[in-house]
DNA sequence: CAGTATCCTAAGAGATACTG
DNA sequence: CAGTATCTCTTAGGATACTG
């Protein structure tokens, strides 16, 4: 376990590895960084900041049904991997405003287009459902 | 809980409710169908299709480290959304072939196009962690 | 080969209460 | 306001064994 990817015997890499060697390997770190991006409440988050910067009680209400919790997780990760920038007014009562990076500002767009193709599609995806339950 | 969405006392939908209605709205279907595709393994299922259909073993050697209970349900819901289709050709030995449905054919692309981005920002991703790690 | 069934652990996630 | 802490419950996920 822990290999890090390609045939380590050789100390080459195969070039025809060079497509499997990432995401697919399971050793891959952007593997761990694709999910923190397309976890449940990062996506959410990210795609609300798209439009401008807010405060962590308006994302709270934006994304409707995330806890404290989640919701501080979430943005916790996004700007540990670079995706979100956090800043703090220390003033009564605090101040802190979430906004896109300049990499965030370049992923987000990526993340509403998808969630906008899902959103389009969902009559054909009821169908699907409906079509595929009757037959079980 | 189990609201729909908008304002169910008046009946009416808010116009300015009409985009907060959609995935940031908690009881939204397009959510759930989003999670399906943007799940860890499903992601990479669909990404894996791109090229050729591919049979249950292929795809588990591809996706390393999944395992088969985990690609058979992402599979599953995969399918029952409409995403892939399922062919099965009896026979013995049986062969099953996965392959995209043309809704699937048009979102895998996305996807590929979300994890080479993610893959192409590794080096920001990991100076911004080493970064935020050492500030902590 | 292509799964299902079972068991078990780890992580996700909600609710509530509390703090700087 | 913007979180953290804690507690609990559910789901995700891995390992192994078995079946059409």
């Amino acid at each position: 376990m822990e290999r890090t990817q390609g045939s380590a015997e050789t100390g080459e890499v195969d070039p025809a590895e060079a497509f499997a060697a990432d995401v697919f390997s399971r050793a891959c770190t952007s593997r761990g960084a694709l999910e923190h991006v397309t976890g449940k409440w990062s996506l959410l988050a990210l795609t609300a900041l798209l439009d401008a910067p807010h405060r962590f009680g308006e994302l709270r209400r934006r994304v409707d049904g995330v806890s404290e919790k989640m919701l501080s997780q979430s943005l916790q990760g996004l700007e540990r991997d670079g995706w979100v920038h956090r800043e703090v007014r220390s003033s009564i009562p605090p101040h802190v405003e979430y906004r896109l990076t300049p990499a965030g500002a370049e992923l987000a767009p990526r993340l509403l287009a998808l969630v906008t193709f899902v959103e389009d599609h969902m009559p054909e995806v009821h169908r699907a459902r409906e079509d595929h339950d009757s037959r079980s």
